[in-house]
DNA sequence: GGCGATCACTGAAGCGCTTCAGTTACTCTC
DNA sequence: GAGAGTAACTGAAGCGCTTCAGTGATCGCC
């Protein structure tokens, strides 16, 4: 039962008591050189006194046609998210960026596979959106597009008016391929994310690689099999294992079934060091040596990466880069600035310890 | 440069052109059964082409009084906390909760160890806030008392009130503690938090204990201390190491200095499994066998205690629960409850392969 | 000592929406 | 066919703040 409130005090209240203009009362706020320090002194004393904290935020909100907020949208609920280190990474990254801008980041967590409900996007108090890894036809986006906010896309494709944040997925795909090459393995599998938000978990078909929506799974498995190609390793020979999540548990379970193959394959591409660290425990559990029996790749260069034994060898993306990027590139569209072209995070391969020339 | 944006449609203009009042087409919005579905339809067809997206949020919340989002604050930066898995996990739950009451989770990291910026939490839109492990004498903390905003507190010192959640820390830790003793270990050391918010990280002197802000660290030591006490151990022979953060390589360096005592402890009790998993590795490096020739004892039982090898014997708290009743908490506030007594989480003992008998 | 500049403050017009007490025109009901 | 009831819609009063064009008064300057 909502309580009987005493009403609170306003601008208005303080400006009476003080016998001045609300004006002033909200100048001594927000522009303290447009008067007397001393009204000053004695507006903020008074609004004190009648337990005054300063302008309400919304009404200000209103008035000035900001809402002072930064909203992130990501695909899957927050649990998901959280528990993935590269997005924590990048989300703190984002966050300090977006702070120093002197706005707080308003959280829009999707509730299934397909992102935030669109009705939340509808409500949200927010002056720009950043949208992060959706589904290209999410309905949140198209939310954001009917209420013409601006919009900053991570690891997503391009939006007509929007600006983009990505990673040479592709290209960091290929370096891990080469480097697997190089060290003379031709029975390469991958290990990788979701092609569609349906929560398929298992092999994939060729039909699920074409209507994929998923812009980083795609990129980097067409990076994947680009660097195999350039050795004479066709797509056929390539399985796909698509893990609904960067999660520990379902990279060991897809190694598994990977390793259970014949002929097994001597390494494993994965599109996370989660996913990747998940191998390595499957790999021990079936009593094979890494990198002796089977070489692993993760992607992201998480801080697990190097500490794990043995370590990951990866490809490492500037998370903190791209969270500051988006930020300010989201500070920037605010200041109407135009979308740009797409800034692109570079990579590059950490050689460590779960690689190694492939057994004979 | 800001565009010379064209004025975007409002209730006004969709009023106007399909020729009714206002207050229709807000009620066309807000309450269907207030009108005739067929005049409903011609609203939201003229308002689609006219690409109005809805009442506007910010003017919404200041006609309703209803800011429509939970504030989060937090100690640190959001960087060391999303890479604090037990908090990912509680914020996962807070926000699933939060937004199932049709709310969003609006973000305010701290920028130093003391919390968020009072400033921050002036300017919030907000209608509620949970607070999370801030030191108790945090400015964020009076500015919501200011503002009069209804409080949340997590594992965080009771305010006047506020309503709280927190975790049986003391309990928690002296079940551990208890396991140690039964196993026979008589040198026990503690590897911890923080005790204030100054960043110090080394040896914690008895002035330090004694001047402590943070609650949960020192309801966990004293519960430490209360279990050793229990077969007559006293706190002059626990050593305590103080980590500014539930960060593995800070739990490894902790664990180091600790292993470096003379006599050397044979039993580490951990604050978090961070924290744990660090010393674990330290005793690896330091070529000291688990559970041989010291036991290790973490604290949470997030997902990575029972992944590793060998796995972390702990004290599980329910996070999930943690999380969703402080959610629930934040939104029967909002409806003018009471805050009530401090809803406290239970813990258990879950015992696993990193303790074992002290050597002899 | 007169003129322009500066300082300190005010009035009023919004910002875009919700809500509540009406009003009007129908439809029942006996 | 009169009274009660209801469905459909409206007018106007807010919600609490910002901002901008003024208005006097005071000041510096030659």
């Amino acid at each position: 039962m909502s309580q009987e409130r005493v009403r609170r005090p306003t601008l208005d209240t303080i400006a009476r008591q003080v016998g001045v203009s609300r004006a002033t009362v909200s100048n001594a706020y927000n522009r303290p050189d447009q008067l007397s320090p001393q009204l000053r002194e004695r507006i903020i004393a008074t609004a004190k006194q009648l337990g005054y904290a300063g302008p309400d935020p919304v009404a200000r909100s209103l008035a000035t046609q900001r809402a002072g907020s930064v909203a992130f949208m990501l695909c899957e609920g927050l649990s998901s998210a959280f528990s993935d280190p590269a997005l924590c990474i990048l989300l703190d990254a984002l966050a300090a960026t977006v702070d120093s801008g002197d706005r707080a980041l308003l959280l829009l967590p999707g509730t299934n596979d397909a992102g935030p409900r669109a009705a939340s996007v509808i409500r949200a108090q927010t002056d720009v959106v950043v949208a992060y890894s959706l589904p290209d036809d999410a309905p949140a986006l198209q939310a954001v597009t009917d209420r013409k906010l601006p919009l900053v896309v991570i690891d997503q494709p391009a939006v007509p008016g929007a600006a983009s944040v990505r990673v040479d997925d592709f290209g960091g795909a290929r370096l891990a391929a080469r480097h697997l090459t190089e060290l003379g393995h031709r029975r390469v599998a991958v290990l990788g994310f979701s092609l569609s938000a349906d929560g398929w978990r298992g092999p994939a078909t060729p039909e699920r690689v074409r209507t994929a929506h998923f812009r980083v799974s795609l990129d980097r498995y067409a990076g994947y099999l680009k660097g195999l190609a350039e050795q004479g390793i066709v797509a056929d020979e390539v399985p796909l294992w698509e893990a609904p999540g960067s999660v520990r548990e379902l990279g060991r379970e897809g190694a598994r079934w990977l390793f259970g193959l014949r002929p097994r394959p001597t390494a494993v591409l994965c599109m996370s060091d989660e996913l990747a660290l998940g191998a390595l425990r499957a790999a021990d559990e079936l009593g094979l040596a890494v990198p002796g029996e089977v070489s692993i790749v993760g992607f992201d260069d998480t801080p697990a990466a190097s500490w794990g034994e043995p370590s990951l060898t990866t490809v490492r993306q500037d998370l903190v880069e791209k969270g500051r990027q988006a930020g300010a590139l989201a500070l920037r569209m605010l200041d109407g600035a135009r979308p740009g072209r797409p800034v692109t995070i570079g990579v590059e391969l950490q050689v460590r310890g779960s690689t190694g020339p492939a057994p004979r």
